[in-house]
DNA sequence: TTAACAAATGTAAGCGCTTTCATAGCATCT
DNA sequence: AGATGCTATGAAAGCGCTTACATTTGTTAA
């Protein structure tokens, strides 16, 4: 493939001019500006995009650490990110965590190693302290769905206390008041908001919370399962069950099933994340839109501003709205049961 | 960071002695090795992969085009192509071409102007006669779920005519006569070659083929629902219906449950991709598993051996074998209906 | 001891760009 | 005509490596 001399020769140029009219910054005479952009043209040129990384030390890489990359979670995500940043000419390079510390930093090094200007990481396993020596160490980088206060300008998050009151509203709006509650692991921030934001709902309602109808899973499908059989099993039992998040409410559903109750007359199950099976389930899910894909792209745009200097005029949010996505798991509770 | 001249100063040794530890090729002195590798540990050096490439004309990334990046058909795949040659220390850049033979066209372009050394490709929507001439121009690529005969060598495909066989046969072992089928576009291979499996099942078993049972869908869920109406309205209408994936499987069971059907008792439904959501569905779904995901390991494993010559002692396979899965929504048929 | 050769290491020329600094060319003003 | 101040272009030095080739060092056999 042609390089920058074959391309200046035939202009009859220096390869800096031909350089100066790749890049676009520095003004070039209009009339040698056609004659370059002629060379380039007839010779298929192309500019080798590392040999230009290395010139001008930014690799126009930007590195993407998801902790599962084989599941519905982050494939929008990562869809949205894709788009966007290869609109604007950079190259993403994907990597998996396997949701593993020392995986997800073994990622980060990785990603760091191939020169990335700036990385995207959707991680749960990695310490707080990690992330915040990271961006000591000048590293650009921007988390989804994790907030730490101390570089709170970089993480982008759904607001959870607000899902988490949805949720419930949406089951008390139906006229439930026996709301039982699958958390996640409460050692888990966005859990733990979730599970706050529940609280609040109830309070609003003027319904007593009590700690027996919460059940403490973690986020798989089999504590779903077990936190159903717990709630079940209670005096009273509820009505309606508040999940942490959709795999949970899956294992719910199994679990109800099996036990011969009908959905949703019986028992309104709601979930959180709004995956892409929410609606192939049966009863189809209704769910918390968790925008992660939103999140993703906003996180680029941030990436773009800060790190490439682009002026995309776009205002970056941190934290995004939560919004019920209401579905046929969700109806009116029997009355007089 | 530190550069390849500070650790030869440090280790007072030329920097092609540290390029050759770092590269392991040629011999350097066990004593010379150790003092280089102490200077590259006390400097924290790590090769500067973009200044690597443009040296030895590499770049060590491989690009990755799938056509729809948000969706649970490659996030497998992708997964397990990511693991595999992160191993080997090459760089993974993931595209999408969202079925849109312009889109497809311009993100091989736009990897090819990456420079990576070679593409995985996934697509449906680019013409042999394309992928013929790239193969002309000297770019390295494997392509994945699609035969080219010209260049079989590098397709990597699931035995599709065998999995239309088995879905059609697991339904047949179960005593059903009366069997629908919901194919893909017939312009497509696969679709072809999955009807003609199940063509073969019928014959093997003495059931004479009828055209009437079969409707030719799009791959989509609202043709899977079409489908059913149409099949459902026949005079005799079937016990069992095989479908072209498991899309149009989901059509057809919601429509079969909005009709007020009995699954599995009354209608037994096969797909075929067994994807994610497979096990979500009510009932769940039986469905022929499409090893994408071995078939992104091999593809990778082929690019190690033919593109990087790395001796890895794998057999290269270019067909997979397909595989049934059986879940709820394969019963016996109501017998004397 | 020394010639002959192999093994280990060094030297230096790129890879294809970007970018700083210098210079040529030209219009404008005195 | 000469001085002044622009703008458009060119020359050349890197960016951090790999690698062909040259050189040094070490080993062995005569």
């Amino acid at each position: 493939m042609a390089n920058i001399y074959q391309v200046a020769e035939r202009a009859g140029v220096s390869l800096a001019t031909v350089s100066r009219v790749i890049n676009g910054k520095s003004k070039v005479a209009q009339r040698t500006k056609d004659r370059v952009e002629a060379a380039m043209q007839e010779l298929g040129y192309r500019p080798n995009s590392i040999a230009q990384s290395l010139a001008s030390s930014t690799s126009n890489r930007v590195g993407v650490l998801v902790s599962v990359l084989d599941g519905p979670f982050f494939s929008n995500m990562l869809a949205t990110v894709e788009a966007t940043l290869r609109d604007a000419g950079k190259h993403v390079i994907i990597t998996a965590g396997h949701s593993d510390e020392a995986k997800e930093k073994e990622a980060i090094e990785f990603l760091i190693s191939c020169r990335c200007d700036a990385l995207i990481l959707c991680i749960d396993s990695i310490s707080d302290d990690y992330l915040i020596e990271l961006s000591k160490r000048n590293v650009q980088f921007a988390v989804i769905n994790h907030q730490i206060p101390q570089i709170a300008d970089r993480c982008f998050i759904v607001d959870n206390e607000q899902g988490g009151y949805l949720a419930t509203k949406s089951a008390i709006d139906k006229g439930h008041k026996q709301i039982g509650y699958i958390s996640g692991p409460t050692y888990k921030e966005d859990a733990r908001l979730r599970l706050r934001g529940h609280q609040r709902a109830l309070k609003e309602a003027g319904i007593e919370f009590n700690p027996d109808y919460v059940y403490c899973g973690d986020y798989h499908d089999s504590s779903g399962e077990a936190g159903f059989q717990y709630l079940h099993a209670l005096d009273k039992p509820c009505t309606a069950i508040v999940c942490g998040n959709d795999d949970m409410a899956t294992g719910v559903i199994f679990a109800a099933r099996r036990a011969g109750i009908d959905m949703p007359q019986q028992l309104s199950v709601i979930g959180f994340d709004d995956l892409i099976f929410a609606r192939y389930t049966y009863p189809s899910l209704t769910s918390v839109e968790n925008p992660i894909s939103d999140m993703g792209s906003m996180a680029a745009d941030w990436i773009l501003q800060t790190v490439y200097k682009q002026r995309i005029g776009k205002k970056i949010t941190n934290m995004f709205a939560a919004k019920i996505v209401v579905r046929d798991s969700l109806s009116e509770p029997i009355l007089h049961q």
